[in-house]
DNA sequence: AAAAAAG
């Protein structure tokens, strides 16, 4: 077995090691995002990848391309009246309410840009320059349902308005990426969707733009009730799994209104609720929230639903899970939210099992079904490693590791480590015995404290303590820039949560590493894993398929079986016939399965055989 | 059996 990660890295470009082997045999393909990337410097890309790109990089800096970007948001200069909608039409009835007139508003408002940049010196890449956007025109999309608006290839082509341009702008996005492409138009025709979406290829825009954008446009931001001055009446509601996916989601948000009317808050348990309900109280026009506390809010009568025109569940697999979906039926079903047709609703998310799917069909009205991206373009960008592992050797093969990486020197401060443990418990004793053994690590678990759990991301993120020990808490949306290496120091039972795990890897067209320790008590998921392997073009080990072999012999059922291959959820579920019966039309409308179903053009059809996405 | 989400 190759003792280390580093050293199969170092092979790589001879080809050495198991993982160094399987990578070069794959030197040929090159994903879509990394096409026509300027070289790389191999220290920022230790696990891999960056050497065998060299010889197909051409010196064609996407930002160059500004051609379009830069006509684009010009293109608005005329279109006042957008701006003006909100900020002067609608302002004297609902931004007037908040602090006493708009400008004193925008005055008060922290710039969410400031600290971009800021917060990390040491990496100052700014991590959309590298990505050539024009490359995603390859990944395979799907959309079914009725009338599916067709997509826009530049910003400039949809009518955001001008202040929300401006703030693209800011963010440096240079084009919309293939969700956006995709999910903008339709949700600014108001059409509910459900998308298997990347959120490392701007999912979270991909929803806030419509909802920022509407909100102006209605100029009705910020409105009050003013019968009732201490209860909040949000246009829009985000809900999200964690907290810390709350914030995240919050802080992108915010910078995508800075300087416009809408009012963005975040509303997350294990923090304070008067700070939160004194934000709700000066207005909100986007909720962003976690369920737990939400349902809180709505108890306390301190938030209304009725005015909610945009539901959005990000994760939206998860949160109709087991452990959410009551939650979940509660607020938008039992409370005072409108229904479906009245409010406009976008479920996204990387995995879609089928039955989650029809889970799904009860909070939307004749959706759209979009699906971008597939197992080619993005988990191969994430070189996956399965290693036998005793429970009882686990810690020390830790060790190994991360002495490998320590080896590798300066680089080692970027190349952060996620170690994914089973439970809070063994989070606790790992960040322990770590720490005593010269390793600096922090934990993530459900059993901190919300400050130590942000303290712990925030020291994680900054490169202080570049080893992060956590719970599946960590495993879903969170976008942790420069990390190198996902450990599954303890595979998770649903490969889905793999999925989710090692995509906190190879984000942003970068390279991964992703290390699993696998033995007996993980059998139910070799095959499964196997098959997720081989369909991202990696390397199995033999004795992991004979593991499958053996443990799917007694019947061992696994999702990607029963979804008909395509455990990615590139399949609308209404297209399954055994969902489908009697020829009940799941579309919604009168029109036949034939009318109600568009392919859309030009991505060469299908790619049902197996797609999967590291990305959320 | 465990994690997450209210206090």
């Amino acid at each position: 077995m190759p003792a280390t990660w580093s050293e199969s890295v170092e092979k790589a470009p001879t080809g050495g090691g198991v993982g160094a082997a399987s990578h070069a045999s794959r030197t040929t393909y090159v994903p879509p995002h990394l096409r026509n990337r300027p070289p790389l410097a191999s220290a920022d890309h230790p696990p891999s990848a960056a050497v065998s790109y060299a010889g197909t990089l051409a010196g064609n800096e996407p930002q160059g391309k500004g051609g379009p970007v830069a006509g684009g948001f010009q293109s608005y200069g005329s279109r006042n009246d957008i701006n003006g909608g909100g900020l002067s039409g609608g302002g004297g009835s609902a931004s007037n309410n908040r602090n006493g007139g708009w400008d004193r508003g925008r005055e008060r408002e922290a710039n969410p840009f400031q600290n971009d940049g800021v917060a990390e010196p040491e990496f100052a890449v700014q991590e959309n320059s590298g990505i050539n956007f024009d490359a995603y025109e390859d990944i395979p999309v799907e959309t079914s349902g009725k009338d599916v608006p067709p997509p826009v290839n530049t910003f400039a082509e949809i009518d955001l308005g001008d202040a929300l341009n401006i703030n693209i702008k800011r963010c440096k996005y240079v084009k919309p990426t293939p969700v956006q492409r995709h999910a903008i138009p339709i949700s600014l025709t108001g059409r509910d969707l459900m998308a298997c979406a990347q959120t490392g290829s701007g999912k979270t825009a991909a929803f806030c733009f419509p909802i920022i954008s509407g909100i102006m446009k209605s100029g009705q931001s910020a409105q009050r009730q003013p019968r009732m001055p201490r209860m909040a009446f949000p246009l829009a509601l985000i809900l999200s799994p964690t907290r810390e996916l709350s914030i995240q989601i919050h802080e992108e948000a915010r910078k995508f209104s800075y300087q416009t009317c809408v009012k963005v808050v975040v509303a997350y348990g294990g923090a304070p609720i008067n700070q939160q309900l004194r934000e709700l109280e000066r207005g909100v026009d986007i909720l962003v929230a976690t369920p737990g506390r939400l349902v809180d809010l709505l108890e306390r009568a301190r938030v209304s639903l009725q005015n909610i025109r945009y539901l959005a569940l990000d994760e939206a697999d998860r949160m109709l899970d087991m452990g959410f979906e009551p939650q979940i039926r509660r607020i938008v079903q039992q409370m005072d939210m409108p229904p479906p047709g009245v409010r406009q609703t976008l479920l996204f998310s990387a995995t879609f099992p089928k039955e989650i799917q029809r889970l799904a069909a009860d909070f939307l009205s004749n959706y759209i079904f979009l699906a971008v991206g597939r197992v080619g373009s993005s988990t191969e960008l994430i070189l996956q490693r399965i290693e036998y592992v005793l429970e009882t050797d686990k810690r020390s093969h830790l060790m190994d590791l991360l002495h490998a990486q320590r080896a590798n020197g300066v680089q080692a401060k970027q190349a952060l480590t996620l170690v994914f443990v089973e439970t809070k418990k063994g989070a606790d004793s790992l960040e322990h015995w770590l720490c005593i053994n010269g390793f600096p690590a922090t934990s993530i678990h459900g059993d901190r404290t919300q400050q130590e759990r942000e303290y712990a991301l925030r020291s994680f993120k900054s490169g202080k303590t570049p080893i992060l020990v956590a719970t599946d808490v960590a495993a879903r949306g969170l976008d942790i820039p420069h990390v190198a290496h996902v450990i599954n120091f303890d595979l998770p039972n649903d490969i889905d949560d793999y999925v989710h795990r090692i995509g906190r890897t190879g984000r942003a067209g970068k390279t991964g590493l992703a290390t699993a320790f696998f033995n007996d008590s993980n059998a139910s998921l070799a095959k499964p894993l196997a098959d997720l392997m081989q369909e991202s073009n990696q390397e199995v080990p033999a004795w992991l398929t004979r593991f499958a072999a053996r443990s799917s012999f007694g019947g061992g059922r696994n999702r990607r079986g029963q979804s008909g291959g395509g455990r990615f959820g590139g399949r609308d579920f209404r297209k399954d016939s055994s969902y489908n019966r009697g020829g009940m039309d799941m579309y919604g409308g009168g029109s036949s399965m034939n009318n109600g179903y568009n392919q859309s053009g030009g991505y060469g059809g299908g790619y049902g055989s197996a797609v999967t996405s590291a990305w959320d």
